[in-house]
RNA sequence: GCCCAGAUAGCUCAGUCGGUAGAGCAGAGGACUGAAAAUCCUCGUGUCGGCGGUUCGAUUCCGUCUCUGGGCA
């Protein structure tokens, strides 16, 4: 029999904290935050990580758990995730996977095999520089030579991907093409209860702008700027919605009218993406409308949907 | 009141030596499998301010009116 896992996704302020929060309370749940930036101690406010108070006590995991200089990614998330589950499991409680991160929620209920490979920033950087100085049209037939199939999925333009198929060819000696392939219709080992939260688009814009106004006034300048005092502003965690815009403000490059605008406007970006994501990844997800929906309306929702799987 | 400059896509503006128009941004849709809050792709018809005139034909030239800036009184 399959175990049995709860997953609340959906875009950036539509309402998963606290729903996740009152579910949890209902059915003895503990949370796995699948947030790939709410892992970084220090950085709250720009997050909208959830207060001790808001917490009722429920235990939230992968929160908090890393400082804003280390490495985090799917892989390393994914493992975390698999021994939080098992923890909760042995306690008797139910695991709620709860978060945005569309692909690290995918990467736990295929359970998406990574393999162990050692940090290959020079290659990166290396295959950076070609796709620099030669062009990206060079780079992609580099790609070409060691694994065609993949490039008639990756565009030219997307240097990233390009980047991550040659060095996966490099680590591997088997072409991404074909891990993608079988990875790809993986049955998932879990029995899932999957919702995606969402709103109608124009209110979830609202409560986009409206939040980062709040982050404002409850000083992100000031994290921000702290955070600068002891980080470098080129890290990961630093490109996250709300420290790097805040970072080019407090570096005089634009203006603060400006950094707000961009911020909302690549925050409303964002939640276009990941619903995006969820509507063609999460399949036989249950959506939930919030639009005019109170939170205890959609954990009930969700309670029953849990108990009819 | 007079003079000057504007009025074109939701916004900022370009352009048409007269043949009904196009960029950026916003917005929409999509991709994604070890950077994912990242990265990348696709999508532009709108009384060209109103009304007249010239013309085969006006958003473009002329007149006039309205509105918005700026200047002079």
């Amino acid at each position: 029999m399959k175990k049995p896992v709860i997953i609340i996704a959906g875009p950036t302020a539509c309402g998963k904290t606290a729903v996740s929060v009152e579910l949890a309370k209902k059915i003895n749940g503990e949370i796995i935050s699948a947030d790939s930036m709410q892992i970084y101690k220090f950085m709250d406010i720009g997050t909208a990580k959830i207060s001790e108070e808001e917490k009722q006590g429920i235990n939230h995991y992968l929160i908090d758990e890393l400082y804003p200089d280390e490495e985090y990614s799917v892989a390393i998330f994914q493992n975390m995730a698999k021994r939080y589950y098992k923890k909760i499991c042995e306690k008797g409680k139910v695991p709620i996977l709860v978060g945005g991160t569309g692909f690290y929620i995918n990467a736990f209920v295929k359970d998406t095999n990574f393999e162990e490979t050692e940090n290959s920033d020079i290659l990166r950087n290396r295959l950076q520089e070609i796709a620099d100085q030669q062009g990206s049209d060079f780079l992609f037939e580099m790609l070409r030579k060691c694994d065609p199939k993949s490039c008639d999925t990756i565009h030219p333009n997307n240097i990233k991907k390009v980047i991550r198929a040659i060095e996966y060819f490099e680590q591997t000696g088997r072409p991404i093409s074909e891990h993608n392939e079988t990875e790809k219709d993986k049955i998932s080992p879990y029995n899932t209860t999957f919702v995606v939260l969402n709103m109608e688009r124009t209110i979830l814009y609202e409560r986009i702008n409206k939040r980062i106004d709040i982050m404002l006034e409850k000083g992100l300048i000031y994290e921000v700027s702290e955070l600068l005092r002891n980080y470098e502003p080129n890290l990961v965690s630093m490109q996250g919605l709300g420290y790097k815009e805040i970072v080019s403000y407090l570096q005089g490059k634009i203006s603060l009218e400006e950094a707000v605008y961009i911020l909302k406007r690549d925050t409303r970006h964002f939640a276009k993406r990941q619903i995006t994501w969820f509507k063609h990844q999460a399949k036989n997800a249950k959506w939930i409308d919030m639009t005019s929906y109170d939170i205890l309306e959609a954990v009930d929702d969700i309670y029953n949907f849990y108990n009819e799987n």
